[in-house]
DNA sequence: TTGTACGCGTTATCAT
DNA sequence: ATGATAACGCGTACAA
């Protein structure tokens, strides 16, 4: 269990740690045999530099740190994957970091910062409810993308937003459903308590409602199980099965997220009904498994890839300096697929 | 930018910086109100402690590494969960990492064992040719789960391993389909050079076959995709697409994940057929997923929550030196669902 | 080109 | 109960 450190190897080669450290950092000012030499014997004795002590001296580390909240959701991975393509051409390191649903995201961001020299930080999802005041410690630049909750109790110049107009695409979709001549449409919605994007979500679905004169109807309305994996297939197949089994008649069912929509698309099917031909089906998000489900999902596209772009590009000329702190709102689009038709 | 270190908050409290590491972490050694005045400190100043330097300080660090190949696999997200479950339990921390499907595990875990102090490693995924040299380097003990390409070249008592037979499990799942009646079975196999579950699975179906007398046919292979995500749904829907096209008969397609499987479907449905009735699919892995397509995917289920289980528990008895390493197969199971007709 | 010595932020040890 | 100080492993200024 012997750690082998760089002056072992340093006594072995019969020369300086400095020299040892020459050769392993590609330092110009070393002979070209002696570096040989002990790069071999690094390899002979398995040597790997300790990391924790070289992050401790290293005055910059070019690394960039991503938080996702909740693992699960695909929709993150593809996003993570675009990020890490654009973290990487831009030659620096990239720590993928996970937070649970319960885990504080400030604290992991703190400690992070702490024990790697990050450069910025990205936020992907949670719901970000925290004070100015606990935002101040965080002293390097970040971004929050694709994160809801935003604004309300926070200082707006401490950092960025990369996101979709939740409550405006809401109420596109459901909008969408009720020009397609729905008028009862059921909503699979978050907890009650949500102060997120669920919370967004559910207020488009109201005003479109609203604005189209149809009254709402809180019955309609199925919220997540919270002992159930949040935004999850069993989440959704779950919320629908109570709809169902409630026997409140609606033509259409808005699921929060394409995951959730797939749970619901199973559920009715098990009650011998079918998409579209008995019900609409809409999720929201825009992933992979909506394509392939049978029938398709329609749902709201959010662009990820510019999403991804946007967020990394900016943090970099924030780092850069080039940049203030910024808002930045997209678009996302509505994609008809199999899931709908009109009544 | 200035970071706030431990001797400004001794400075700050009049104190030494030996008491405010007392107060930091839970020394019994120490006055209740200072304690509580240098927390309080801590939190005025937005203290964080440097992990790099406490790692490279302390003594041991009660922390195991979980090195995941391919972020993508939902069979994996499980997998880990479980795990975490079980770490936490022990009052262990872990630490998540995920290594790109071309990037070397080996180097990931030496870098990591370095930086954090590790009890244990645990790699999960991936495909394992590494010589015995390089595995020596790991001096901490390490488990090899649901991984593949396992025990050719490497000493078999320099780590342990929790598997299922994929071989066997291969064999069992085409052998129910040659049992259902089908003689012509298409096969969604991995990219040709794989050395992993690929081959192993692939050896399953030809065994199974060969002792049902039935003649193989290099046609009804349909290998993945390389410069797709392997594994993925857009994978087995583009070999399906490509199976169909090829006008080759078949009345059975045994995909090698559960993902595939669903592109499967997709592509199956596209061509206007029907799954079970003309064709039957058959997955791999009892990921959730299966349980909500439609129809719902027969596949072989993989004891996920006993692997992980058992593998978290014999790294901890050999961690204390209870037990050496091991190697443990676990049976699979077929689950019969609603992609799968006898005929 | 190479070696010596110091300091990074923390914890452990030993005094007090 | 508290403080001073020596490590931990590495990078680097500076001396040689």
């Amino acid at each position: 269990m012997e750690q082998v450190t760089i002056k072992d190897i340093a006594r072995i080669c019969g020369v300086g740690v400095s020299t040892v450290s020459r050769a392993i950092n590609n330092h110009p000012d070393i002979n070209p045999e002696t570096k040989n030499m002990i790069n071999r014997v690094i390899r002979e004795q398995g040597y790997v530099p300790n990391n924790s002590a070289r992050n401790l001296k290293r005055t910059e580390a070019k690394s960039i740190a991503v938080l996702v909240k909740g693992m699960n959701n695909p929709f993150f991975t593809s996003m993570v994957k675009s990020i890490e393509k654009e973290i990487k051409q831009k030659k620096y390191a990239m720590v993928l970091h996970h937070v649970e649903y319960d885990e504080d995201e400030i604290d992991v961001a703190l400690e992070l910062i702490k024990e790697k020299r990050l450069k910025g930080i990205i936020f992907l999802g949670g719901y970000f409810k925290h004070s100015s005041e606990k935002l101040g410690y965080l002293n390097v630049p970040f971004i929050l993308s694709t994160a809801g909750g935003i604004g309300e109790t926070m200082n707006q110049a401490m950092y960025s937003t990369i996101t979709v107009d939740d409550r405006k695409e809401s109420y596109q979709i459901v909008e969408y459903l009720i020009q397609s001549g729905h008028r009862k449409i059921a909503m699979l919605s978050a907890s009650r308590q949500d102060e997120s994007i669920g919370k967004l979500r559910l207020e488009g679905y109201k005003k479109a409602l609203e604005e189209h004169g149809i009254s709402f109807r809180q019955e309609l309305i199925k919220s997540m199980d919270e002992t159930v994996e949040p935004y999850s297939m069993e989440n959704g197949y779950q919320a629908t099965r109570q709809l169902l089994d409630s026997k409140e008649e609606f033509t259409a069912l808005y699921a929060i997220s394409d995951m959730m929509a797939v749970g619901a698309l199973r559920a009715i099917h098990e009650a011998g009904k079918r998409v579209p031909e008995d019900y609409s089906v809409v999720g929201f998000d825009g992933i992979d498994i909506g394509k392939y489900c049978i029938p398709t999902i329609t749902t709201v596209n959010q662009p990820i890839e510019e999403m991804a772009k946007e967020t990394i590009g900016l943090l970099f000329d924030i780092i850069a300096g080039k940049k203030k702190h910024q808002h930045k709102v997209f678009s996302g689009e509505i994609v008809i697929r199999e899931s709908t038709k009109s009544i």
